[in-house]
RNA sequence: GACCCUGUCGUCUAGCCCGGUCAGGACAAGAGCUUUUCAAGCUCUCGGCACGGGUUCAAAUCCCGUCAGGGUCACCA
């Protein structure tokens, strides 16, 4: 039975990089058909906040990684008391003051290692009792230290909690974790706990060590470098599936490919031994790219439902009138926005009160009076019926050529007038998603 | 510094295990098409096997060395 784990500290928010390694254990557990873990490092309690651990929760859920178990290590304490008191018996630890240390080298007691592991070649140099421990990297292939590298390891310390590596040695044994799949920076963690699997007399699991997420700089990705924290990327307006497939697709590909892939359809394609061993470099570009595929493939219903939250903020006292009003603006904006929250930015020309008028895109479109056009435009439109993107266009381009000007000369002065900007969508599909009243409003005040 | 890990376009990668296809794809960049603008979309271009030795008819692929980058060295996890 496969079953592995996704361990976090609550003593912050949930990294990008934890994210990652959380979404290839679950893959991994899905693939398999296994069990996917969550379990809680809080063993520091000085350092350990709930509110973090509700944000690592809420982030695991926003990303679709849902847990079969979860467990707390500090619900846990007894049990690590016990085991430390047994090998304080046994002799393999010793108490220095109120922690208590895992004897490793000569010094202050021999090590137990000869002892109870008399298969292994013994080398005695420096005074302490030498040997290699290997294991079989999943990702990496065979992985070697010298026990001459490891010191005594605090268990267990003053304050009476457990060191990391004690409790996730326990914790990872008595919850049967078949494989450990965690970030390179924890291979040279890896000798320490297989010491201390053996001197608890458990069978160490296999490991599996990913390659780590780096920064522009090749370093690894820290707070410092800008955004880490998966719930940033959610507050920017990034999709869930965006930075999942963006994640998965660090170290790890399809071998298709295929850059945009489902979480259900990478788990079909999942396989370990296809983990890259080198670091990658994290690409926001990439990541923009990504979510602007799912953008606009996404229906647009769907899409309108996941910014009238974010509308709702941004304007508390507009009501929006019906979905479907929503929708259509929805429908103009879709193949251009990278996040939700451009959605935001560009479209407060018709959630907001008072038109914003951008002053180069006034000056460089505005500037001649065009109020004789401008007012038998409104005019033209103002009795139109049945006002629509059709209907408004018809009447512009049969205005437009009665007197003799080009479409252009009029449809940017018209878009600054309308939109406040130089930029935008089509603009007949402007005019019928900013309505009747206000195109012809607009008109006729931008002069006046 | 010691120990460990890694090295294919600027970036993410396929290919490496089982030597032989112009080293393939994507993002970014550049150009063009489209067009009422900006995006989007479509087409094209640029660009890489870290270096040096071997082994071999043949090396990105196997072996050795060098260099470079990263990680870890806590009573933090």
């Amino acid at each position: 039975m496969v079953r592995v784990r996704f361990a976090p500290s609550p003593t912050g928010y949930l990294h990008i990089g934890g994210a990652r390694t959380a979404l290839f254990n679950w893959m991994y557990a899905k693939a398999q058909g296994g069990k996917f873990i969550l379990r809680i490092e809080d063993t520091d309690k000085a350092r350990s906040r709930v509110e973090f651990l509700d944000e690592i929760l809420d982030s695991m859920k926003w990303l679709g990684l849902k847990w079969d178990e979860l467990y707390k290590q500090s619900d846990r304490f007894d049990l690590y008391r016990q085991y430390a008191q047994k090998l304080l018996e046994q002799g393999k630890a010793y108490q220095d003051g109120e922690a208590v240390l895992l004897k490793m080298s000569a010094n202050p007691a021999r090590g137990w290692i000869g002892e109870t592991s008399p298969s292994v070649k013994n080398k005695e140099s420096d005074g302490g009792p030498q040997r290699i421990i290997k294991w079989f990297d999943l990702i990496r292939g065979e992985v070697q230290f010298d026990t001459k590298e490891i010191k005594d390891q605090v268990l267990m310390k003053s304050d009476g909690s457990p060191t990391y590596s004690f409790a996730c040695v326990i914790d990872d044994a008595l919850m049967e974790i078949s494989c450990v799949i965690r970030g390179e920076d924890h291979i040279s963690n890896t000798p320490k706990q297989i010491v201390i699997y053996e001197a608890l007399g458990f069978k160490p699991p296999k490991f599996a060590h990913l390659p780590l997420i780096l920064d522009d700089e090749r370093a690894r990705m820290s707070k410092r470098a800008g955004a880490v924290a998966v719930s940033d990327y959610r507050r920017w307006g990034f999709l869930p599936e965006a930075v999942v497939n963006y994640l998965m697709l660090l170290g790890w590909s399809p071998g298709n490919n295929q850059e945009k892939i489902t979480l259900s359809a990478a788990v079909k394609n999942f396989s370990i031994k296809k983990i890259n061993k080198a670091g990658a470099v994290f690409s926001l570009d990439k990541l923009k790219w990504l979510n602007g595929q799912y953008i606009k493939e996404m229906d647009t219903a769907k899409l309108a439902a996941l910014i009238m939250p974010l509308l709702k903020e941004k304007y508390p006292l507009n009501g929006f009138g019906n979905g479907q009003r929503l929708e259509n603006v929805v429908q103009l904006f879709k193949g251009r926005m990278v996040t939700l929250t451009d959605f935001l930015e560009w479209t407060d020309f018709i959630f907001a009160d008072h038109l914003q008028l951008d002053e180069e895109a006034r000056q460089k479109h505005l500037s001649q009076d065009k109020s004789r056009e401008f007012g038998l435009l409104a005019d033209a439109l103002s009795s139109l019926s049945d006002f629509n993107a059709k209907t408004a266009e018809e009447t512009f381009r049969r205005l437009v050529g009665q007197w003799g000007m080009s479409a252009g000369d009029l449809v940017h002065p018209v878009r600054v007038a309308l939109t406040g900007r130089a930029v935008g969508p089509g603009l007949f599909d402007t005019m019928a998603v900013l309505g009747q009243h206000r195109t012809v409003e607009r008109l006729r005040k931008t002069f006046n």
